[in-house]
DNA sequence: GCGAGCAGCGTACCT
DNA sequence: ACAGGTACGCTGCTCGCG
């Protein structure tokens, strides 16, 4: 038989003829879809003699189906760093594991692991790794091996969007066509059925036949992977829907065709059979989520202007049904077009990194593109469990989720600052400190001593002690993924920066960090199959350790620490060299694994008041300045979505007059300039728009607030609103309290010019200028009305 | 009845 | 739906005053 090599993209599982069979997507000269026979099974912990009364279990499946075990096995796994035997239970199909698992009276382990997934922790196959084999038709005989390859697959890529026709606001599946579809891969193009001058439109004859076209598009150009924005949730179900309703031929799948909605977590999904369905719009929010990118809004235009500094064509939603009507049908394909333009070039931007983020936390693309960070780091737990043969802790159910959530652990410590503008700051942190600690101290809920007597131990500030004999999973997959970065590192100071390598391997450094990063975070995540109380409280705890240690011994050589959060010093410096031999001293008496490193030298810097608490430093809000003249700016109401653009660009020239020039005098004067804008109505309501998201169904809320105000006007004139939507609302000048006032942005027809000049320029821009001398008295005179004339008077 | 003061809710930030 | 620490706007209540 023939040896064949691919790579390895994605996996699911059918059963047929009574046997199931993992179905692999290989990548190779051609794409192919192939057949592995695989039994699922799940663990018991009971000794070998119970086998005979397990395989008599009969059990009812959820569809009804009496089912039995077809064989048990004894196998061994480590438990506690010791060795057990127990019994892995084998059954027919993947869904009569959990109905089993409920006849059998022993504990059970491994019950609750995707069986795809099962399958590729067993063989440890990553996404993208080469596997060799030998086939049989569409089945595989055996798989010879699977091996890491120099680079991963070059993937090809479409992206698509669709324009729908909406009188009504939110377009109506039933009624509403599609009247364009936009798409952009090696080929683009907006299919419709107007006539347009534009080049890339091609007209057809109805909806119909743009939908066929954008299906036959599809098999022609064949992509690997299908980019969308939001496609989970509209542009995939409207096709879908609208192609029904027409008996239009619509089947992107490559091999049966098929497509179906998923759920992961709290994530939709849309699965394409045979490609990755890689859905920006999820993978943006989780993004913002953990802080990786900062948009105002998710929207595509939003994001692409953040992420590639590139706007949508300026069209409202509610023009986008005129201009059909209306006849400016190029207007609308230009439209489209760029919409499958600026997913195409998102998508581009980020699938190395996420093809990264595959590749390291071992799971397929498609899945990668709807998980959390939580997700990644337990996959990749569960991967190494497997490997090492240790068992996979069970997920926690039910009220032990509420306790561990209503015990929350003692976190970071963070200084009080003086308030006031300070010179020569320097900026050390400790690199990765928390993935350091776990690293250097072995903490891992297996290291973790119950009772047993050792002398060879980390004792932590908290008293737990972590056993030094063997290395803990946790620990040992941390070490891994620093070390790698470490070396990646290296040679990335070695690429060219356009370079393809250099790219790849920027992704790879990315990757790790995001997942070492998240590790911690894992430990004390209450629905984690690794929690660990104890191991989280010694982290943190080692954590204020290390860093009140290192502001103490700063303080002895004679610095003045001004700040200092988790992980970050903030020094007063008079020569550079101290700080460098400050720094050496300190990292002489840290393990091996640890480090403190110089974030950079800033010339000035901005500490500020905490609001009505004179002479208390806020903390996490700062601006300071570095040698290169870059700003860096920490907390202020500039770097937040919910404060009005106006104030923020004004906040932002003041801190710039006030770093950059040292200028008192043009800080104020921006100040007034501002003001006069305000009062004389020049300032454009986009730039009064306050953004705030509802983390709650707008039902679900006890108190009134001004975004709630504004979603629910929303709501009235037809809008789209719901768990997780960002408002942007003006302040507008009828009724009487702010919620009151507050209109949606799209609906806003004026501004209140006092509550702008109180509530969003003067307090922004008044914490930084007391730093100079101007206090909150001489802005007091005159009443309980601020008026900036009394302040400059 | 009214304004000041304050607790609590809610959001978004920092590391 | 990875953690905790923090600032602060707004609402809606209580309280003292008259």
């Amino acid at each position: 038989m023939k040896k064949r090599r691919a790579y390895f993209i994605d996996a699911s599982y059918i059963v047929k003829n009574n046997l199931t069979y993992i179905s692999l997507l290989l990548k190779g000269k051609d794409v192919v879809r192939l057949y592995y026979q695989y039994d699922p099974y799940f663990l018991v912990d009971a000794p070998k003699d119970r086998k005979e009364e397990l395989l008599a279990i009969k059990a009812t499946t959820k569809r009804g189906h009496v089912v039995s075990p077809i064989r048990v096995e004894e196998v061994e796994r480590k438990v506690e760093m010791k060795k057990k035997k127990m019994l892995k239970v084998y059954c027919k199909e993947p869904s009569d594991v959990p109905a089993i698992k409920h006849q059998v009276p022993y504990p059970c382990y491994e019950f609750s692991i995707p069986f795809a997934r099962r399958f590729m922790f067993d063989m440890q196959l990553s996404p993208f790794y080469v596997i060799t084999y030998e086939r049989e038709g569409k089945l595989i005989k055996k798989i010879k091996s699977v091996e890491e390859p120099e680079d991963p697959p070059k993937l090809e890529t479409m992206a698509f969007d669709i324009e729908t026709y909406n009188p009504m606001g939110i377009p109506r599946e039933e009624k509403d066509p599609i009247t364009m579809i936009s798409y952009c891969g090696k080929k683009r193009g907006v299919l419709t059925f107007k006539k347009s001058k534009k080049k890339f439109v091609e007209t057809l004859e109805g909806e119909k036949e743009i939908i066929e076209k954008f299906n036959q598009i599809i098999k022609e150009e064949n992509p690997d992977v299908l980019f969308g924005y939001n496609s989970a949730n509209f542009d995939l179900p409207y096709l879908v829907t609208r192609a029904k309703k027409l008996k239009a031929t619509f089947r992107l799948g490559r091999f049966r065709g098929t497509m179906r909605t998923l759920k992961k977590g709290l994530i939709n999904g849309y699965d394409i059979d045979g490609r990755v369905h890689f859905d920006l719009y999820p993978m943006m929010r989780l993004f913002g989520f953990i802080g990786l990118i900062k948009a105002q809004k998710f929207t595509l235009d939003s994001v692409a202007e953040e992420v590639l500094g590139k706007k949508k064509i300026d069209v409202k939603k509610d023009q986008i049904w005129q201009l059909w009507d209306e006849g400016d049908i190029d207007k609308l394909c230009e439209y489209s077009m760029v919409d499958a333009e600026l997913t195409s070039e998102l998508g581009e931007n980020f699938l190395p990194l996420e093809m990264e983020m595959a590749s390291t936390a071992k799971m397929p693309l498609f899945q990668t593109t709807l998980s959390t960070s939580g997700q990644l780091v337990e996959n990749l737990l569960m991967y190494h469990a497997a490997e090492r043969g240790e068992i996979i802790p069970l997920r926690p159910v039910g009220e032990a989720i509420y306790e561990r959530i209503n015990a929350p652990i003692q976190g970071a410590f963070v200084k009080l600052p003086e308030p006031g503008i300070y010179e020569n700051l320097a900026v050390l942190d400790f690199r990765g400190l928390y993935p350091s600690i776990i690293v250097s101290y072995n903490i891992d809920p297996e290291t973790l001593l119950k009772d047993e007597e050792s002398k060879q131990t980390f004792v932590s500030p908290t008293g737990a002690r972590f056993s030094k004999k063997e290395i803990g999973l946790v620990p040992r997959v941390l070490d891994y993924l620093i070390d790698m970065r470490i070396k990646i590192k290296k040679q990335l100071k070695k690429i060219d920066k356009s370079s393809p390598a250099y790219v790849k391997m920027n992704a790879r450094s990315h990757a790790l960090k995001i997942l070492s990063n998240s590790f911690y975070g894992y430990l004390g995540y209450a629905r984690s199959r690794w929690y660990s109380r104890p191991c989280a409280e010694s982290v943190t705890a080692w954590g204020r350790k290390h860093i009140t240690e290192t502001i103490e011994k700063a303080e002895k050589a004679g610095f003045q620490v001004l700040y200092a959060d988790t992980d970050s010093v903030f020094l007063i410096y008079k020569n550079k060299k101290e700080v460098l031999e400050f720094m050496d001293d300190v990292n002489a008496t840290l393990p091996e694994k640890m480090e403190l490193e110089l974030e950079g030298f800033y010339k000035r810097g901005v500490f500020v008041s905490k609001k009505g608490k004179e002479g208390k430093g806020a903390k996490k809000k700062y601006a300071m300045i570095g040698e290169d003249d870059r700003i860096k700016i920490r907390g202020f109401e500039l770097v937040r979505r919910d404060w009005s653009e106006i104030a923020k660009e004004t906040q932002l020239k003041v801190l710039e007059a006030i770093l950059k020039e040292g200028s008192k005098e043009k800080a104020v004067k921006i100040v007034r300039d501002t003001i006069t804008k305000l009062q004389e109505g020049k300032v454009p309501l986009k730039k009064l728009a306050i953004n705030t998201q509802l983390n709650k169904d707008p039902r679900r809320y006890e108190l009134a607030s001004p975004e709630l105000s504004a979603a629910n006007k929303m709501l009235k004139a037809g809008m789209p609103v719901e768990k997780g939507s960002i408002i942007s609302f003006v302040i507008g000048k009828k009724g009487k309290t702010i919620s009151e006032k507050a209109e949606p942005l799209e609906l806003a027809k004026d501004y209140d010019t006092d509550y702008y000049i109180n509530n969003q320029i003067l307090p922004s821009v008044m914490k930084i200028l007391k730093e100079l001398g101007y206090d909150e008295h001489s802005m007091k005179v005159g009443g309980k009305q601020k008026s900036l004339d009394s302040f400059f008077d």
